[in-house]
Parts: structure tokens; C-alpha cells; sequence
DNA sequence: CCATTGATCGTCT
DNA sequence: GACGATCAATGGT
């Protein structure tokens, strides 16, 4: 789409996780799913470096669900969390590196009106892709997405050049929700962006399971 | 505005 | 068998 500019190649993505991370903002991700286009341009992500990063998905070594991170970069990794929820990864650096870009938020600039169906609950089109499950429904991104290339030329996802924001625009702080390695900063956004999640350090969750849990279920 | 919490299941130990 | 890269409803300030 002429529009959001050129399609990125394989080499935008063959790079380290950081920078890739950077670079994505203000990019424009655009999904044809059953004869529907909805588009959404970056506003927030989080790199997780692979091997050596305590809070990635890779870290422990290949596992079935972490293996499309082993593969070459361009590719979408998608995970189930929390027994209801999608999100959506791009795969960065080269084969093996396994790590991978986390897509935390987004402004819709194509298909609003698929993206609200698909969202039903949220009144305000800037919460439409806010926080990475949202953004990963509005892209109708499932199970069936995982593995992805976004760098076929005639693929049904892609990432399109879009306009990147100024550099003075652009924040770098701790990632959201993770526990591990809380005191590295690999969260970027765009300041001033109302798609932006609002920041949660991890916490301690109150017990969910056990003998009260049990008992709620009878 | 902010803090708390239930829902729900694939994944890995 | 425990827990998680979450969301949205709820209730308080």
C-alpha cells in the first residue's frame, strides 16, 4: 500500500533486537484476514534478546512454543497467555539469536471499523490497540499466525515504512509485567501517544489457585 | 483518577 | 502442578 510507504525487507529485521525495537516505531503493520484490512501504526514495543535475557521466551533453550524465535528474522511469533489472551512477536536478528520484538501498542489507521468489531468492548478508539492482546486482536492474530513472514512480497501481513517519529519523541524504560530483569530497559514508545499502555512494574499476584480456588469452583 | 482482582489454559518443570 | 511478556470490571478516592 503506497500509502504507509514501502514494504521492509528481511535485512530492516536481521539486526540487533534493540535496534529493531527502535526502529519499529511509528511503522505500519497492515493485515488482509478474510477479506479485511486493518493497519496499525507502532507506538510501543519491547525487544527480548533470546539466550541471554532472563524474561524471553528463548532463554531456557528451544522449546516447541519458543521455536519460531530460533528461525530467521521477518517472522511472527505468537503466544497464548493467561488462558485468553494472543500476542504478537516479530523475530529479529540472525538464525538462532531468538530473540524477538514484542508489539505492546498501536494506533489503528486502516479498518477502524473492523478493529472495533473485533474489539466490542472498548468505547475509545485509542484503546482499540492499546496493550499487546488488544493490538493482537484487532490483527486478528491467533495460533494460525505464528511463523508468519512478513517479507513475502505478496504476504498477507506486512510491515510498511510508515514515518518514524523524531528521536526526541522517542522513551526507553523497563518492560512491562516482567519479573526477570526488571532493571533492564527494553521498552520503547512514543511519548504523548494516548495507544501507550500505561506503565505496571511486576508484582506479586495473590494466590489464584489452591484450596480457595478449589472451593469457588464447586 | 488509581488499585485490586477474577477469568482461564497452554506451557514447562 | 504452578504460573504467566493480560484485560477489563469493579469499587474507592
Amino acid at each position: 500500500m503506497q500509502r504507509f510507504g514501502r514494504r521492509l525487507q528481511r535485512s530492516f529485521f536481521d539486526r540487533d533486537v534493540d535496534e529493531v525495537a527502535r526502529d519499529l516505531l511509528g511503522r505500519v503493520i497492515a493485515v488482509d484476514h478474510a477479506g479485511l484490512r486493518v493497519a496499525v501504526r507502532l507506538t510501543e514495543v519491547e525487544a527480548y534478546a533470546g539466550l541471554e535475557d532472563p524474561a524471553s521466551h528463548a532463554f531456557r533453550g528451544r522449546t516447541p512454543r519458543s521455536s519460531i524465535m530460533f528461525g530467521p528474522a521477518g517472522h511472527l511469533y505468537t503466544y497464548f497467555v493467561y488462558g485468553m489472551h494472543w500476542c504478537a512477536n516479530i523475530v529479529a536478528g540472525p538464525v538462532g539469536d531468538a530473540s524477538a520484538v514484542l508489539l505492546r501498542a498501536g494506533e489503528v489507521v486502516d479498518g477502524v471499523d473492523t478493529a472495533r468489531l473485533r474489539r466490542s468492548r472498548v468505547t475509545r478508539d485509542t484503546e482499540l490497540a492499546r496493550g499487546p492482546a488488544g493490538l493482537a486482536t484487532v490483527l486478528a492474530f491467533d495460533a494460525s499466525s505464528n511463523g508468519t513472514d512478513l517479507c513475502r512480497p505478496d504476504g498477507e501481513v506486512a510491515l510498511f515504512t510508515g514515518e518514524p517519529p523524531l528521536a526526541s519523541a522517542v522513551r526507553i524504560g523497563p518492560r512491562v509485567g516482567v519479573a526477570a530483569a526488571a532493571e533492564i530497559e527494553r521498552r520503547f514508545w512514543i511519548e504523548a501517544e494516548p495507544s501507550v499502555s500505561a506503565f505496571r512494574a511486576w508484582t506479586p499476584r495473590k494466590r489464584t489457585a489452591g484450596p480457595a480456588a478449589a472451593l469457588r469452583k464447586r
